[in-house]
DNA sequence: ATGAAAGCGCTAACAG
DNA sequence: CTGTTAGCGCTTTCAT
């Protein structure tokens, strides 16, 4: 049978322990205050025979301050965004901190009320990966005096760093790839937005095709949404193109795979009419997708790199308040081993049509 | 310029609105008392001048409470916990909860670091997502008297609700589904322990064939691991099996990936010559291999059902201690579009060959 | 080396 | 309808 363990204060083990309450204290902390071997060793015993353990709450009141962040993040259901968590949780576990998941599901009202949440909860800082293009979180943040790490973005209204991964490397790294493979006329495939990281990736991409001299059609690079048929809907234009491409510069993995798939179904052989790489924003997509070339970025290491930050500005460390040197970013190249690259499936289909 | 708020106490809003500090908690709390309209005004414009917000902080220490649960699962890279995960934060975001992502890393030690962490923390309860086959971490909670809810697991050591998906009928309905296909010889990739989930997939597996009469070659059931190299391993050794299999039920999703894989690289024209359905473990997998089918397991809808319970439980409602009823399955049978269904890359090979 | 005591900000019982 | 007050469990200064 299980013992239970009914409510044990302070009080209680300072009582069987014949000490003060204070003492207790000293022995929990390490400190501040020396403790005599004897007596912290009846503490010890004290504490193990009720099973005590310390009340954060009331510490916490008492230093009024919390060893809770919170961590707003636009949806886990997003693997991007489960990665950066799971980076931010780690970090935090290592620095004795504990993480308040928030969605904000994309939308600006969510994130405002998160913001209060955690104002309320007197979390020591928030690591906010920003959903929508208002800095107005940040800003009220900001005003609260409440310590703030941004991810993926800049937000020049706000006084907080920032931590980014290397658009523009990742831009130029996929587009050297394409270049070395031997293409010479490009396409891209972007979001409708110019926002910081699209058109760093865009830099990129410009920057290696200049370094090696190559000519690049204006009127080969189309804005859609970010999603997969906005990626096939593109390449569909593109691939009709009077100059038309032999490698597709997307701006996401899904993307990149809607291209793919517009490419496949217009006819072309893929990859010998064309070549797509695009930035791993699902990971698992290009997981079983291996004609995918992808630009892999470092998310856990951004939420890790967040909460570092996070610790930094918590201990009163001068913190440079702009961005963090951005995050590398690696290439990967997926070996295709022809898994399930057969045709279409007339059984699956069939039994659609009962 | 954005105005800076220096700590605001209820005493201050009491002093500005010239009440008692009582009074500002009815007004903050809607009661337990009522307050005059022009009072209850004044205390509003008050709070609105100093931009209080109340201290969750010192309101939990008083009402010896929290609103704050603990989610402890092995990890949300994993998309599947990513998705309970999302169904945890949102039922909880719509009950006034708060949630604490603790990750267990799949390591028992790391479970039970989080039972104490979040019994430190005083959380109100803990939903847990068992990582190993050690009921430890809920046998602690429960001596805590710390109010669990378990996530598809049952854990019979445990006093504590379970949710757990209609295992039986997922495996029931993929195998029906093939057999409606018209195939008529089976095989079976599992993983290697008997957890309660596998084997009531299989139990619902047999019962699809006993339905229809069909004989099972026991011969033809293989324990691997559960990640896509084991499935492809065991279906590389069914397929050479004398009474060759035209379908195979696999554990999930990524064990079907690499069963398809095995026949592909072995010649055989899928799905012609194979049929496999699977279990969506990583959702994302299947995105992007419509070749599969899989069988859609309700997994934000877990989340969700798991808070819910645990409020019930919070508000001390009589809670049946066993398993919640089991939820609903969908069968997902995606389509091919045929999008990347191409022979191997030779120009992506060539790029390794550098 | 240790004890006593003053709060941290809030709720609710008690007293008008 | 409203004010006063006793804690919630803890940290730390002030005494000893």
């Amino acid at each position: 049978m299980v013992e239970r363990h009914p409510p044990v204060t302070r009080d209680d083990v300072a009582r069987v322990a014949r000490v003060s309450a204070a003492t207790v204290s000293y022995v929990v902390n390490n400190g501040p205050r020396p403790v005599a071997p004897e007596t912290r060793k009846r503490v010890l015993q004290a504490i193990e025979r009720l099973g005590y353990k310390p009340n954060a709450i009331a510490r916490n009141l008492r230093l009024r301050r919390s060893a809770t962040i919170g961590l707003i993040v636009p949806d886990t259901h997003n693997p991007y965004f489960a990665e950066v968590a799971r980076g931010v949780e780690q970090m935090a576990s290592e620095n004795d901190l504990t993480v308040i998941l928030c969605h904000s599901d994309y939308k600006l009202e969510r994130e405002l009320h998160y913001v209060d949440v955690l104002r309320t909860e007197r979390a020591a800082g928030v690591i906010w990966f920003p959903a929508t293009n208002s800095p107005e979180p940040g800003v009220q943040l900001d005003s609260y005096g409440m310590p703030l790490v941004v991810l993926d973005r800049t937000a020049s209204e706000v006084q907080a760093p920032a931590v980014i991964a290397d658009n523009f490397l990742g831009g130029y790294l996929a587009t050297k790839h394409l270049i070395d493979l031997g293409h010479r006329v490009f396409s891209c495939i972007t979001r409708p937005e110019a926002l910081h990281h699209s058109s760093e990736r865009i830099r990129g991409f410009r920057a290696a095709l200049t370094e090696h001299n190559i000519d690049f059609d204006e009127s080969l690079i189309t804005r859609g949404g970010f999603h997969l048929e906005d990626g096939r809907a593109a390449a569909e234009q593109i691939m009709r193109h009077s100059s038309r491409p032999t490698a597709i510069f997307a701006y996401n993995d899904i993307m990149a795979i809607g291209a793919l798939r517009a490419a496949y179904e217009m006819g072309f052989k893929v990859p010998e009419d064309l070549s797509v790489v695009g930035f791993d924003d699902i990971p698992q997509a290009a997981f079983t997708c291996p004609a995918l070339t992808t630009v892999s970025q470092p998310k856990i290491e951004m939420g890790r790199q967040g909460v570092a930050l996070m610790v930094d500005i918590l201990h009163g460390k001068n913190i440079d308040r702009g961005a963090a040197p951005p995050l590398p970013v690696k290439l990967i190249v997926r070996e295709s081993t022809g898994a399930y690259m057969y045709p279409p499936m007339p059984a699956q289909r069939r039994s659609h049509d009962k």
